[in-house]
RNA sequence: GGCGGCAUGGCCAAGCGGUAAGGCAGAGGAUUGCAAAUCCUUUAUCCCCAGUUCGAAUCUGGGUGCCGCCUCCA
């Protein structure tokens, strides 16, 4: 395996190497849990996702931390608005937040340090840049010296003289006057009246926005860690200061690689909350949009370029997981008939694909697949060969629910099976798991709903015998606009799956 | 003004110097109820101009357009 990865810190595609071999220390920003997660977070945490599986499936023993930014002027305007404590509006937001990502298959991080309980490490380190001289306070507040930092804008390429500072006039005139220089940063502000507040040299107060990532960065997985991730919106100021506060603290380089991912578009323009383009995932969710579906969406496109977000596009993704569920379902139910193994979607390892591959075109596409993701995460590419994998099995499929299944003999069948374990194992790597359409239904439903299904079926049935087609296409289609799919069998018997 | 990114068929989207993956939509054929679903087949010379090269969507230079960051942001 040689993975290449986008170093943002060095603006090149480089050999993902290490520091310690087999072991990879990744840290990842996370959000501000004022309110939900939108779709742009989403593609954030499926990717690194898909790069953190990938790594499991490398044989690395992955380190994952991502943090929760659980105190910020946006919490505090959520929880005055709501008339609850900071505290309240955070917790809440932070189970949203697990709701959300294990809805969408995102595996949990190892540790999610939240900046409220991790402030000794912030502290610690402010102390220390003060002492380096590298901080000054000013009436409780106490700011980074950017001048003292000599390789200040190595990450976002960025010569300070020449930014247009604090460009929007949305300056705090007062914080200004304090600040040695605008360019200057908050490492710890001090407390304003009726906000919680925390102790510290220098007085009552809270951390500024970048040193918790320095903070729990060292306090999670060392000085130097191999990898950090985040939206490139972020680079720049957020990235930038991370690496000012912990390489002058540390005196060691921050990570060795930086990965940013692209933003989601709306209209061409990136969807955020202030600008009030946003969908949230518990919408999309909510709106019958399938987990799986917004993976495909989000993972067609390379992580790094930006991605529209359009009611085409995401029907086209629906669309084509549909087809490709088809396929991942297919040894689920018809391991019986097909005289397959039986097989547990949970116990597929996605660390255990190497011998699935027993043919030489099977380990083409295999092959293929891997060299995709090696280059720079190229989930595009791996997806088409998970379209090309399915190809047969979705015929297969087809033949099982809508035919008599024609004879297959023994080599082809268990052809089609190896290949159907490799599909549900590459699928695996990114992310990618069955959702099992049901024909039955969760038993509160079933009288309701089965019956008038079946009666619908019957009075179809006899419209058709009458020759009023018409007719029948109305009971189809009012069906098909409740999520049930009706299936003309040959013989004349109709069967339905819900989708 | 500074830094960075992008421009490929009706839509989304790969491509990293050797002659355009994949998905969606469309078309034709099979099947069917002149239907749905399904299966098979099929549709582009890559924003413009100039250059390098035997050969460029891919490299260089110059345009044009769009976007992001410089302020909270995934």
């Amino acid at each position: 395996m040689s993975l290449k990865l986008t170093n943002t810190l060095t603006k090149r595609i480089e050999p993902f190497k290490s520091l310690t071999p087999g072991q990879v220390n990744i840290y990842c920003c996370g959000v501000t849990v004022y309110d939900l997660c939108h779709l742009g977070h989403a593609r954030s945490y499926i990717v690194w996702d898909v790069l953190r599986r990938y790594l499991i499936s490398q044989k690395y023993k992955v380190t994952f931390i991502q943090n929760f930014t659980d105190i910020d002027d946006k919490i505090l305007a959520r929880a005055a608005k709501e008339n609850c404590t900071m505290n309240e509006i955070s917790d809440k937001n932070i189970k949203e937040f697990h709701c959300d990502m294990d809805a969408l298959g995102v595996l949990r991080p190892d540790r999610m340090p939240r900046a409220t309980r991790c402030l000794d490490g912030i502290r610690s380190m402010i102390e220390k840049l003060e002492k380096k001289g590298a901080a000054y306070s000013v009436e409780g507040d106490v700011y980074f010296a950017v001048k003292k930092h000599t390789n200040y804008g190595k990450l976002s390429n960025r010569d300070l003289s020449e930014q247009q500072l604090n460009a929007d006039g949305r300056v705090n005139e007062k914080e200004e006057a304090r600040k040695q220089s605008p360019v200057d940063f908050a490492l710890w502000k001090g407390a304003k009246e009726g906000e919680p507040s925390f102790p510290s040299a220098w007085g009552q107060g809270r951390p500024g926005w970048h040193i918790e990532c320095s903070a729990m960065v060292l306090q999670e997985l060392g000085e130097t860690i191999d990898i950090h991730l985040g939206g490139a919106d972020l680079i720049f100021p957020h990235h930038e200061n991370e690496i000012a506060q912990s390489e002058m603290a540390n005196g060691k380089e921050l990570a060795k690689f930086w990965l940013h991912n692209g933003m989601v578009n709306v209209d061409g323009q990136k969807m955020s909350k202030s600008l009030g383009n946003f969908t949230t995932i518990r919408a999309l969710l909510k709106g019958g949009i399938s987990a799986m579906t917004l993976r495909i969406f989000i993972l067609q496109a390379h992580y790094r370029k930006p991605l529209d977000f359009t009611k085409e596009s995401l029907d086209a993704a629906s669309q084509g997981w549909k087809r490709l569920n088809t396929c991942l379902c297919l040894g689920l139910n018809n391991h019986k008939v097909l005289d397959w193994p039986k097989h547990d979607f949970q116990e597929t390892s996605i660390s255990d694909i190497d011998k699935h591959a027993t043919n030489e075109t099977l380990a083409k596409y295999h092959q293929q697949f891997l060299d995709a993701l090696d280059e720079d995460l190229n989930t595009s590419v791996a997806i088409s060969i998970l379209f090309e994998l399915a190809r047969p099995l979705k015929s297969l499929a087809n033949q099982l629910i809508r035919d008599i299944p024609q004879s297959i003999n023994e080599l082809e069948n268990k052809a089609l099976y190896t290949r159907w374990k490799l599909l549900v194992s590459l699928a695996g790597i990114l992310g990618l798991k069955a959702e099992q359409p049901h024909n039955s239904i969760s038993k509160k439903e079933e009288n309701l709903n089965a019956s008038f299904i079946k009666e619908a079926i019957k009075i179809r049935k006899e419209a058709k015998l009458s020759g009023d087609f018409a007719k029948a296409d109305r009971i189809r289609e009012k069906l098909k606009s409740q999520g049930i799919e009706l299936i003309d069998k040959k013989g004349g018997e109709t069967d339905w799956i819900q989708n």
